[in-house]
DNA sequence: CAAAAACCAAGTGGAATAGTAGGAATTAAA
DNA sequence: TTTAATTCCTACTATTCCACTTGGTTTTTG
């Protein structure tokens, strides 16, 4: 029950443009560099951003990367739901195809999975990135790396 | 961030054997056929339950396995935690080795995951099998089936 | 024009998943 | 005492996903 990299790491890269926002692009390496991601696995990624609005970039020299809206319109959720796909510990509650499951009014399973979903999807969708900046400030020096190789 | 079919499939497997509970043991077998789940397969998971304690088993004709507990002292948790592993949606926030990270008090994305494994922790140890069985007495002809063949 | 950057597509090694296959050991019942 | 039912154990396999790497092309600024 892991979320992969793919999550992980787009949610790094997003906390950095938020910490970046108003003041321009930033370019993909200044942010791989920052949470010692690799440039060329993270540029996949936040491609996958791009197209999902949550970050234009600029292109050319001088050009970089910046948040698609402000950072307190932006949630955890948002994120994670591009890179991961939905939130979501079983097939069968998966938000949008529900009806996967024949059985889905006499299956007791599915009830646990739902609660999980929900309760994962309370915590995900409630902290924008500007909360985000809040709480890092409250920490010293406050950061979003964690394990700067592994993780 | 799904759980497997490791999970998914062993927490079926003990749903049926707690609706079985105090009537002796029962085959793997009927256990497997009940769910549509390969009983090699469900063999090994079960193998894995067994060696924690949550199952017993008797060995020869007329064998199969029990619950190891009342289905009251069993939750959700403790079946997701033999087969999955920790609950934990990163390596940073695995319960055991939290020190693992030497950002720690630092990290603002650990906040974030700590979170999530607190919550969905809460839901799944708040579940126990006893619940399960009453839950599906209230559906009508409850079941732990969903999706048959592929879950 | 040169350098900096985003953009794109394809390949790669390793690990995990979701099984299969084949047998050995144990026990109840015929 | 044999037979059938059952657990127990190990090894194998195909597929998929992860976490990258590689090698470019295009766009833009100075």
């Amino acid at each position: 029950m892991r979320f992969s990299t793919r999550g992980r790491y787009g949610l790094k890269a997003m906390f950095v443009l938020a910490q970046h926002y108003g003041k321009g692009p930033l370019p993909l390496k200044q942010v791989a560099e920052n949470q010692g991601i690799s440039e060329a696995y993270l540029e996949q990624l936040i491609g996958e951003l791009r197209k999902s609005g949550l970050v234009k970039s600029v292109r050319g020299a001088q050009g970089g990367y910046l948040l698609g809206k402000a950072p307190e319109k932006i949630t955890v959720g948002d994120i994670i739901r591009v890179l991961e796909g939905p939130i979501a510990p079983a097939d069968c509650v998966v938000a949008d195809d529900a009806d996967i499951c024949d059985q889905a009014d006499r299956c007791v399973t599915r009830l646990i999975w739902e609660r999980v979903r929900d309760s994962v999807s309370e915590v995900l969708d409630s902290v924008s990135l500007a909360d985000m900046l809040a709480q890092a400030s409250e920490i010293q020096g406050g950061s979003p790396q964690c394990q700067p190789i592994s993780q």
